[in-house]
RNA sequence: GCCGAUGUAGCUCAGUUGAUAGAGCGUUCGACUUGUAAUCGAAUGGUCGGGGGUUUGAGUCCCUCCAUCGGCUCCA
């Protein structure tokens, strides 16, 4: 019979052949790499029997459903080891995730790093038994039985919500209710590690019990696992909480969780970003304004934040009326826009502030600058007439793009959230909203994801993911429409026929918040940041203490030019010093001893790139303020 | 908040079955006066996260609080 490959070649094989069979006709070597098949369009099994005229896929671990299949497959294996060793134990759910796969268990006790290692083990020798994964279609009640029988109680839940004939997939006797497709044999794994074990609520609610969750990884490759695994030591490296520490940069300390405290150097990294970001606003039309941190309960009622944002809030009272700490910039601005009346003309205004917020996060959910208690937004408001929202939000997102632009940050994912169940404001006004983004979007072609009930409880909104060099992905910037607070402030401006009428609100952050976006771009660095961010950027040496005096005119010199220079006096030898200069990750280094003196010029060497000779020292320290500039660095450019 | 792990010198980490707290790096001092990723020597450094308890005796065992780390709807 024949059968069509996704080439829309024909291929002919015998009659009542499996998907299994046609990988083997094809080639040996991708019936051993075969993982499942996507027969006219639905993933199956391999052991799926083809028809006459069946378009058929061979779907191999290379693709996101080849692997996505393939940890699914490896879940199971390891629900198998751990019922093997601990029969009591009942399971939950087990997908595949990005990286790997996971598996919910309710045990009595928890597992230990101990019981990891056994059931990795176990798993690994279920592996090698090549047991092949068996699909069974059985009837609603054959598999509520077979399940009660086993006092399975979380499957018998999710048996509720299917419909149809459940289907069960066998490895050996131990089964598992499954919608596969799966992998033909545990024998194709070659590599099976897991990782971690943690803690997890019965389908993510607080109120469920807590299951013990394991996570693991395989691959069809040992050299595969190997590499994921240097790949996790590489993300370990770049983690910015090591990183501030490392370079002394900011520090967190018991008296604060999940406050901030920034240090020397990282305040001039800091204030690089602040200084850039903020001459830029200024250069795009928008006007700095300050608003309080403490303002009175009263407002935030006005706000609707005192109904929807509560729990996220701090509170505090002045002469006994309750003020709350602010955590977010909003009513502030528009306490600044109903100061005076506005015209038509002004439109659209900007108002745009540093804003530091403070914000309630659960304990257990603190990490690093990436979520605080404490952050500074660069947050901004602007007002307009609903005829300029297109135009406005179209602008907003070329600032936006131009802006990371110059730190680094070429590729995004830009998302479109929609009204959460805890919102303000009418329906009819949301859907509005909704669709005046979405507009946007369209007609720019920008590509974007939906994110159903993600918006802010006053508007929806635009997100940027931004993708770093390890191609992980951040949210930062947001842009939020919102009709809402200029409803319930009663703002108001006159139209050029005179009439009072209401403003529409634009809500927007770049970096969303400084802290978190320094830890990011740390990441992505790796901590070594371009010149003009780095908060030393000209390490001058001086060979040995005669030429003290010379290295202290190489630093007046980058002083008066713009450049951050710190001089090495120790009495210690030229390799030392520029170990210690390398480790920091300064970008530049000067060595000065007799050579130079006698000529005038320094010794150059760069960050990660060893000794590049000498130049004429004034040369040197221009060339060096010509890329002392944000969007430029030394190293690409000497 | 919940589950688990962790908390020892400024940093990174050792510390057996409970009995006088260790190393390397850093810092300080001295010697060396150094040519592109660690010169040598000496000194300094600790309420063992806080509090309580068991014990003749606790870094080690128990309780409690705090902080940090990995997780907590990627759904059969």
């Amino acid at each position: 019979m024949n059968v069509k490959l996704p080439d829309n070649k024909n291929i002919n094989i015998e009659q009542n052949s499996t998907a299994f069979d046609l990988a083997r006709a094809i080639s040996p070597k991708l019936s051993r790499s075969a993982v499942a098949a996507r027969i006219n369009g639905e993933l199956t099994d391999l052991s799926r029997s083809l028809n006459e005229n069946d378009q058929v896929e061979i779907i191999t671990f290379d693709t996101s459903e080849g692997k996505s299949i393939f940890w699914h497959s490896s879940s199971h294996i390891l629900a198998q080891a751990v019922q093997e060793l601990f029969p009591s134990a009942r399971i939950a759910i087990g997908p595949s995730i990005e990286n790997g796969f996971y598996y919910d268990f309710d045990v009595e006790k928890p597992f230990t790093p101990q019981d990891l290692e056994t059931i990795e083990k176990k798993a690994k020798e279920i592996i090698g038994r090549k047991i092949e994964f068996k699909r069974e279609e059985v009837s609603a009640k054959e598999a509520y039985e077979y399940f009660r029988n086993k006092g399975e109680n979380y499957k018998l839940e999710l048996l509720e919500d299917i419909t149809g004939s459940p289907s069960m997939y066998v490895q050996d006797s131990w089964k598992d209710l499954c919608r596969g497709p799966h992998i033909p044999n545990t024998g194709i794994i070659k590599a099976f590690k897991l990782l971690s074990i943690a803690g997890a609520y019965w389908r993510g609610s607080e109120k469920n019990k807590m299951l013990q969750r394991i996570y693991g990884i395989s691959f069809p490759k040992q050299s595969m696992l190997d590499e994921y695994l240097r790949l996790l030591e590489e993300a370990q490296k770049r983690d910015h909480r090591k990183l501030g520490k490392e370079l002394d940069l900011f520090s967190f300390h018991q008296e604060g969780a999940g406050f901030p405290f920034w240090h020397p150097y990282g305040m001039v990294l800091y204030n690089q970003i602040l200084d850039f970001s903020r001459s830029e606003h200024l250069r795009a039309g928008y006007r700095e304004v300050k608003t309080p941190i403490i303002l009175n309960e009263e407002l935030w009622h006005r706000s609707g934040h005192w109904d929807k944002y509560r729990e996220n809030m701090y509170f505090t009272t002045i002469e006994e009326t309750v003020h709350a700490v602010k955590p977010m910039n909003c009513p502030g601005h528009l306490l600044i826009y109903k100061n005076s009346g506005h015209s038509y003309r002004e439109f659209p205004i900007r108002f745009f502030e540093f804003g530091l917020v403070h914000r309630h996060e659960k304990a257990g959910v603190l990490h690093g600058l990436f979520r605080v208690r404490q952050f500074t937004q660069d947050d901004a408001h602007l007002f307009c007439t609903p005829e300029q929202i297109e135009n406005q939000i179209s602008d907003v997102i070329d600032f936006i793009m131009r802006i990371y632009k110059t730190f680094g940050f070429e590729d995004y994912k830009i998302e479109l959230s929609t009204r959460p169940e805890n919102y303000i404001g009418s329906i009819e006004i949301w859907d509005k909203a909704e669709k005046a983004l979405q507009d946007v979007l369209e007609k720019q072609n920008f590509e974007y994801q939906i994110n159903p009930g993600d918006g802010a409880f006053y508007g929806p909104k635009i997100d940027f993911h931004i993708k770093d060099i390890l191609n992980r992905s951040w949210q930062c910037g947001t842009i939020q429409l919102d009709f809402s607070m200029p409803e319930r402030f009663d703002l108001e401006y006159t139209d050029v026929d005179g009439q009072l009428k209401r403003p529409v609100m634009i809500h927007r952050a770049l970096f969303g918040s400084m802290e978190r976006f320094i830890g990011i771009l740390l990441e992505h660095y790796g901590g070594a940041l371009p010149l003009w961010l780095s908060p030393v950027q000209l390490k001058i040496i001086p060979i040995s203490d005669r030429f003290n005096e010379n290295a202290i005119k190489v630093h007046r010199i980058a002083t008066e030019t713009g450049i951050r220079s710190e001089i090495d006096y120790r009495s210690e030898k030229v390799g030392y010093k520029i170990r210690d200069a390398e480790v920091k990750k300064i970008p530049c280094m000067v060595i000065v001893g007799e050579k130079e003196q006698e000529s005038d010029s320094v010794s150059v060497r760069l960050h990660g790139k060893g000794d590049l000779g000498s130049r004429p020292l004034k040369e040197f320290i221009s060339l060096l303020a010509d890329y002392n500039k944000p969007g430029l660095d030394i190293n690409n450019n000497f």
